[in-house]
DNA sequence: GTCTATACTTGGATAGAC
DNA sequence: GTCTATCCAAGTATAGAC
């Protein structure tokens, strides 16, 4: 009935060695979001994909390898998410109520964790260090776009960069699910964002009733 | 010459015992913040304060006890440094402008990557999460409270609740550090608190014109 | 492709000499 | 208090059977 003659566990059943590359970035995921990069060995990783440890070196090389693997997976996953959430905003006010929501999942689901755990990681190797950073350069052009979408009719217009206001954005995020991991709670976090939605609510206001000059 | 007849080689020189320990503190720092918590040995550490490996185990108990002492040491010296800072600032302005200077130092010597490589630690062991955060909890006292000193007088005030704020300025301290100390780039982190600088003095001079009524 | 077995390395921790 | 020596556990990685 499968195409290929392994015995396939590891995973939902699939096409066998697919199925088994998709367990270990998913198990490579779950470690990473519970125990942390130190915890993360190839061990740890195996077993919660329920397959041997060797398979983590013959599918992705190292074990580096494969956490970078499973931040890739991660981080498209929840790009498009958030690309399709961000698109149906167009008020400033909709944009954080958007992120808030998405945010949220985020932070129930650790992925924000995985990211997390690979930067704190990638201060034992610059080699990793430099992959990491390639993989959130597309989240640092994610955010400055859509803070430049939305601002382009914002009092605030012309006031600020949106690199800028993008390195803060994406900080916050970092800050606040290291604050979440550690004390378990995720209410401040979205306290916040709410506190948040209602001054960006107070902006749009003043927005539409008076347009931007685009100097300061 | 000496109170102690030991042979006294890690450190600048001192009382034997006491100097060894400090001089492994310091180590423990230094590999924090350069080779991140997953990179923290016990020998690593060692190596850095030119002493023996057991000593950890000694005078600590076990690599996590050093750990957190070296946490509890850089985060005592950094808030009677905060604290000096912030009890000259007036107004939210002057607020901002003082924790920018202080962040650049936090930022240059790596006192927040301590932090951040300890709060990712604790990933692998919810006893060292507990301690951690234990350890955080004086921080976010005194981010709220000098914020609710300076926004008293503010139109904001009665608005925002203080340890909300102070939640995510916390937040945003270790989001940037991830930041710098992923790309080695300070400089977008310092840039963002000068934008903060200048929209706070904004706020200030609003403040002045019309004093808060404390509803909203 | 997957498993077992194994070589090698590093790290935590303790015992005992000095 | 500090060092050497050592044990043991855990981790990376590879070879080779199936």
């Amino acid at each position: 009935m499968a195409k290929s003659g392994s015995k396939r566990r590891a995973g939902t059943g699939g096409t066998g060695s697919a199925e088994t590359r998709a367990a270990l970035i998913r198990g490579a995921t779950a470690a990473l979001r519970e125990v942390g990069y130190a915890g993360a060995s190839a061990r740890e990783i195996a077993d919660r994909a329920a397959c041997n440890q060797a398979l983590v070196f013959y599918h992705f090389g190292s074990v580096d390898g494969l956490l970078l693997a499973a931040l890739d997976e991660v981080s498209a996953v929840r790009l498009t998410r958030y690309r399709a959430a961000v698109q149906r905003s167009r008020t400033l006010g909709e944009l954080v109520e958007t992120a808030r929501s998405v945010f949220e999942e985020d932070l129930n689901h650790g992925y924000v964790a995985v990211l997390v755990a690979m930067i704190a990681g990638s201060q034992s190797s610059p080699a990793l260090g430099a992959e990491v950073a390639a993989r959130l350069a597309p989240w640092r052009e994610f955010a400055a776009d859509a803070i430049r979408g939305i601002l382009a009719n914002s009092p605030v217009a012309g006031m600020v960069r949106d690199e800028e206001i993008a390195h803060g954005v994406v900080a916050v995020y970092l800050g606040l699910e290291m604050l979440a991991s550690l004390d378990g709670d995720r209410a401040a976090a979205l306290a916040l964002f709410d506190r948040a939605r209602r001054a960006a609510s107070l902006l749009d206001v003043f927005g539409t009733a008076s347009p931007a000059r685009g100097e300061r």
